[in-house]
Parts: structure tokens; C-alpha cells; sequence
DNA sequence: CGCCCATTTGACAGCTTTCAAATCGCGTGG
DNA sequence: CCACGCGATTTGAAAGCTGTCAAATGGGCG
């Protein structure tokens, strides 16, 4: 057995821990999880729609997304991920892929086998509460993405998406909300919000003109949390993140 | 203890055996779970946002709707729910709502303790997986709604909402795919599809002219399944139904 | 019969898309 | 160290899908 201490899946440990207490040797138990490391390249699948998946995918290190492609041929990314995240119990737990899974960037994997992941869930009920919770949350952002490309106009739900994203990465301890990498093309940000590149860049101007974000080529400020939140009609509840770090956006 | 046979959670069933096989106990032990029945009028709101539910919602008969409101007023479907689906396992295992949940219809639900669902889905591995499972469905769906309502134009958005409510009636036995009650107005389905009523108005006619569909006041008959799913882009895998349910529409 | 809400219709406005072209940024190779 | 090449970004003009506004029509219920 590994020593838990030194487990490569300690990232996940942290997320699970918002839907239920686990004591040492549910962690222990978790960090022990068979498990096969794998760095894949940006861009590279990880799972197709149709597949049948035969492994759950940790995040480690890099972001990661979820997409469907629509009759005309335009890509709806559905989800963002990143270090923590457990990106495919979905997938794998209802048999067959209903959408696609693909790097974003250059990032750092682990594969765990599904049966090891249903026999600790069903085996150790804390695990399993708080597994079925990590996945109530994933439901709880799609319901919000669903209003946000279904009643928000385009500016709206740029700043909402850049919101989340920014809890998210600061929660996850890989950055700051009011200062991040952004590694994605206006491509993606456009497949994230159901708009076009070219109607994402005038309202990534429009933001910045207004004084709410600046940007470089691969990072965005928040010059204005409180405006950038208002513009995007940005609540965090539905992120279902614990108090604590939720304590310097308030 | 009440005759499992005579119990009101029947409709309950049917959906968890999608997820995972339910022995004699696990049935008996489903359907004797403590609930309060109740009859709730159109337009009722049964959770709002923002409410720690202490409950979970098994619809019965009638139809509901989840949905959010955002900073503009505007309203968003997230979900449709009709007998046999749990509507609030979300909300209530998230702890917040995070979303209000209201009757569409004149609808029987019954309440069942928080409490009891959490015990008897870790006591009993099959029931915990079959519940997962169908929460990761509604999740499957939710993804869908994120794409339909991102990338797809009116018309097609309506289609593909027409389709997958008749496959979901029909599978719950509820009516055939080909011809069911539609108790709902034209704004609820603007809506679910972040269109306005106007607009709907316009693509129902543009539908129904092309021969896919022709209506009632209060119902749709599907002329042409093969031509509708195709002005849908619908393809039912996401809904994760058993092969037989999806015999007749092949 | 009359009221009220939902549906339907028409004209017009506007947000977003489409299509193209110019500019920029950055890694590569000379 | 600088020129080159390619993808990403930016910009402009025009088209189009969908929204807005308003009014007419229709259907159900008291």
C-alpha cells in the first residue's frame, strides 16, 4: 500500500471534504486508491461520447473540459476543470459517455479504476456521501450554466463565467479571484457562454473598458470584484463552496 | 409498517431500476419509507431558493419545473419533472436550495424525510447506487439543456424539448411518444428555452406547417417522430433510458 | 354574455452573428 | 538578433435571428 502521505491524489481530498467529515482512515483509504498517473498533452481526448468508460479522471495539475457538439457542427463546452475536480464520475458511473472530455492545457491526470471507486463509496458511507455530493455540485453549476446562455445577455455572462471561474481556481488554491492564469483561447470562452470569438472579444473590451478586469495575453485582473459580480449578476451560492472560502469576495 | 404493495412511492421504483438491480428487501425497504402525501395546486411554489429543506419531493401525479430567476427578471427552466422523479434529492442533499421548485400542474407529491433517504441509501448499496444514478441522469440532462439552449436555434430548440419530454412521459408510462398531454403554456416553454413567448408562438406554427407536429389547446401529436427528432438534433442517449423504453421509437 | 388570460399576428428594433481583412504575438529558423 | 509564419486577436460593415411592442383574436369559465 502507498503511503498516504505521499498519494498524488491528495488534491482531491480537499473537494470532497465540503459534502461530509472523513476521518483518517477514510483519507488514508482515499489516498491508498489504485490509481495510474498520466500527463496529457492540451487538446488530446480523454474520453469520447459513446465511450465506455473503465476509469474515473482526477485532475492533478492543468484545466480540462467537457463538451457536446451540436447538429451545425458548433461545440457547447459544458463544464470547466481543474486540480481537484473528479471530472468523470458521470460518465463513468452511467455506463456510457453521453459528451466528450478534452485537455484545455497540458495537464496532469490520475485514472482510477471505477470498481475501486464504487466499492470505497458503498464500503465507507462518509466517502460515499461526500462523492455523491462532488457530483450534486457539478448538477448544481450545470443548472446555473443553463440560465446563464438561456437569460443572460452576452456582457452578463462573460463576467459570470469569469466569476466562477475565479472562485473556483482561488478555492482550489490556484490563485487569487482578483488575479489568474487564463489559459483559453476567446474560442473556448465563446463555446463556454454559447456566443461567437467575435462578440466574446468587443465584450472582453466592453469590460475592460469599463474598468472591471484588465487583461494580458494569458491573465486577467479583476480591477473591480463588486462591479465585475454586479455585471455578471453573480451569486455564489450555487458554487455550494464552504464559508471559509468564500470569506475574501464578500 | 405500511403493505409495501399499497405504498404511494410505487412510482419511485420504476426510475431507480434504471441505476442498479433492487432485491425483494430493497424494494420493500423503498417502499416503506416514511412520507407525508399532498396535494399541491398549479403554480405553488414547493421549495424556494434560498430554503433548507428538510425533505425530499417524490412526484406522484402532475408535472413540476425547477427554475431561477436572474438579475433582469427573466426566468429559466432548469428541469421538467413528472411521476416517479425525485425532484429535490439536489437541493436537499446540497443543504441550500439553490434553485426554486414550483407545480406546473395541479400536482400529488410526497414528502419523504431527509433522514430516512440518507440512511436507507447507505444501508443498502444498491438503493445509494440506484439514487446516484438517477441524480448523474438529471446531471446527463442538465448538460443537454446547457447545449440545447447555447447552440441550437429556435426551432430546433423546441423540437428537442418536445422530443425528449415524449420519450421521458412515455417511459414513465405516462402517454405515447407520438401524442401526449401538454398542460403548459407557451411562456413556460420560452422558458425552458431561454426564447420568448412571442418567438415559440412562431416556431410551434413553423412546425406544425411543415407537418412534424399538429396541437391542441392542450396537446401534441407528433406526425412525423423521424422528422421531428431530426428538426431536434435528438438523439436519446443522454437520458440513459433501459433499451426497452426505447423500443418504439427506433 | 362578458371577462380574462393565452394565443396569434405584424411591424420594427436590436443584439449577435457572419464575413473579411488587418493587426498582433510568439515561437522558429536563419 | 532579426525575419518569417501562423494562429489568435481585433476591427468594421452588413445581415439575420430573435426580441420588443402593440393590437387583434380566440377560448374557457363564471
Amino acid at each position: 500500500m502507498p503511503d498516504p502521505r505521499k498519494s498524488a491524489l491528495e488534491p482531491m481530498l480537499r473537494k470532497l471534504e465540503y459534502g461530509a467529515f472523513l476521518n483518517g482512515e477514510d483519507r488514508d483509504a482515499l489516498l491508498s486508491l489504485p490509481h495510474m498517473n498520466k500527463t496529457v498533452e492540451a487538446h488530446t481526448y480523454i474520453l469520447r461520447e459513446g465511450d465506455k468508460p473503465t476509469h474515473a479522471c482526477l485532475m492533478l495539475s492543468g484545466l480540462t473540459y467537457r463538451h457536446k457538439i451540436v447538429a451545425n457542427g458548433a461545440r457547447q463546452i459544458v463544464s470547466l476543470h481543474m486540480a481537484g475536480d473528479l471530472v468523470d464520475l458521470q460518465n463513468a458511473l452511467l455506463g456510457t459517455a453521453d459528451h466528450h472530455v478534452q485537455a484545455l492545457t497540458r495537464s496532469d491526470v490520475a485514472f482510477i479504476p471505477l470498481e475501486a471507486i464504487k466499492n470505497i463509496a458503498f464500503d465507507r458511507p462518509a466517502i460515499g456521501q461526500a462523492m455523491w455530493y462532488d457530483t450534486l455540485v457539478d448538477g448544481s453549476i450545470f443548472r446555473e450554466w443553463i440560465a446563464n446562455v438561456g437569460r443572460r445577455d452576452a456582457r452578463t455572462r462573460l463576467a459570470h463565467l469569469f466569476c466562477e471561474y475565479a472562485l473556483r481556481m482561488e478555492a482550489a488554491g490556484l490563485g487569487d479571484h482578483n488575479e489568474w492564469e487564463l489559459p483559453m483561447t476567446q474560442e473556448v470562452l465563446a463555446d463556454c457562454t454559447g456566443l461567437t470569438p467575435v462578440h466574446v472579444n468587443r465584450m472582453l473590451k466592453s469590460l475592460e473598458q469599463d474598468g472591471l478586469i484588465s487583461r494580458t495575453r494569458r491573465s486577467v485582473t479583476v480591477r473591480d470584484w463588486k462591479a465585475l459580480a454586479a455585471a455578471g449578476d453573480f451569486q455564489s451560492a450555487y458554487l455550494h463552496l464552504p464559508a471559509h472560502k468564500l470569506a475574501l469576495t464578500q
